[in-house]
DNA sequence: CGGCTTGTTGAAGTTTATCAACAGATGTGG
DNA sequence: CCACATCTGTTGATAAACTTCAACAAGCCG
């Protein structure tokens, strides 16, 4: 495989696409951007917003509310793409901010559209990304909705893991992760306080570590066990394919 | 406006659709089925799934945990379409199981594609509709992770009489309600008696009452107020439309 | 160094779950 | 059409999970 981008080799990961498709892809990647570190990229009710495929950093998504709390729906690692909706929207339905100094390409509506009609099934493979998108958004939902505060967390950091594994950013063992324990908080519905409890119980248990960056994963089975994971829903055979 | 489909209708309200094209929207409707309530229609895991019409009665769509607790990810209502991800997939991602009895139209991949290669912009619009519903998800998400019971209840109510009355079953004073308590709580993430008890709060307040199949609005300031409910992820304009 | 964010821990308070009991409604077979 | 079983709704008492407040330590950046 050669020197792909993050996202083209996602994608060809579980659809197989051909030398050319993957070139098309990569030219996306025209219009790269650097944005620091903590200030929106994207926020609600904005007006044609674009939409980016990620190459470097994390960034997450969030929604205000008018207590002045906020959730975030999900992290976003290299080679993802985000604001697929909000593109089709017209308008911005959610807040997209940097966890990291990011490096990320923007895709306009009309760039998008053009490769799909010369590939098709870069189409195809896209939607299906969309999809996978979609169905970890349902899986967080189950999690804050039906798991108690340790499972959750379990959950969400080997989901974190295995994301990263496909794009060779973290392996069985462990992983870097900027994530603050505030960020955490705010994605799994907790407060930062109860995150920091919970984190420690996972430690003094032996089964996950999360400290300095890194997440180290001592006792995979176990964490497994407790977090009812199962892997299915991020690694579906591609749609319709051949 | 002829005798559409609550389909064909509910997509007509948002992108502009010919008489030919809401024509052929009809015609997904040939293999009509009914559904006695209660016995799932589709289940996790199962491998080419159909996707539905839904053209009366009500469904939910759910994960079940190891523990034996489930979540109700969300519920269907005529007009909806559903399955689209799992038919993508080609295995379904979550089990749906009718709440009443069901009339659907079961709608063959082939066929779909077949009208979408048609008709470029009926594709568009069963995009939109797929994008909405993935905006009531996320915003389910940040309900259950950042609102009380009380909220979360209220504004799944208000969403619930918006989505209703944008098919005509429903005002904005009140509407028909098939679901159950356990329903409610397996959909807000709470238990059945706490759902009792913030109902009769709610009740005690003279904002809403749920009683004897029937939601009636009594106080919908209020209870938009309470609920923090902000409409526009429900209405957005059509997607690139002209 | 000094200021700021992040992480850590204890104590007290709130929200929500669980258990249990019963009433009312609904449905089923005899 | 009644008798019985089963689901749904209701309420009280108790327990568990999680939050909030507060204080301080540790890391990080200008």
């Amino acid at each position: 495989m050669a020197n792909r981008s993050p996202f083209a080799s996602k994608l060809g990961a579980f659809v197989a696409l051909s030398d050319e498709e993957m070139t098309l892809l990569d030219r996306l990647h025209v219009r790269r951007k650097v944005f620091p570190a903590g200030r929106d990229m994207v926020h609600e009710g904005q007006k044609n917003p674009s939409a980016y495929i990620l190459a470097s950093g994390w960034v997450c998504s969030y929604k205000l509310l008018s207590g002045g709390t906020r959730q975030i729906v999900d992290f976003q690692i290299p080679g993802d793409f985000l604001g697929l909706r909000s593109v089709l929207f017209r308008t911005a339905d959610h807040n997209i901010e940097p966890v990291t100094r990011v490096e990320a390409s923007e895709v306009l509506a009309t760039d998008l559209l053009e490769t799909f009609s010369k590939t098709p099934r870069l189409a195809t493979a896209v939607l299906w990304a969309a999809s996978r998108d979609e169905a970890m958004v349902v899986e967080h939902l189950v999690g804050i909705g039906r798991r108690d505060a340790k499972e959750r967390t379990a959950h969400f950091l080997l989901e974190l893991g295995s994301r990263l594994k496909l794009v060779g950013l973290g392996s069985a063992s462990g992983y870097a992760c900027p994530l603050s324990q505030n960020l955490l908080a705010d994605a799994l519905g907790l407060s930062a306080v109860h995150v920091n409890r919970v984190l420690r119980e996972l430690r003094e248990e032996g089964l996950v570590t999360f400290q300095h960056g890194r997440v180290e994963i001592h006792d995979l089975d176990a964490l497994v066990l407790l977090a009812d994971f199962d892997q299915t829903y991020l690694d579906h055979d591609g749609p319709l394919l051949k």
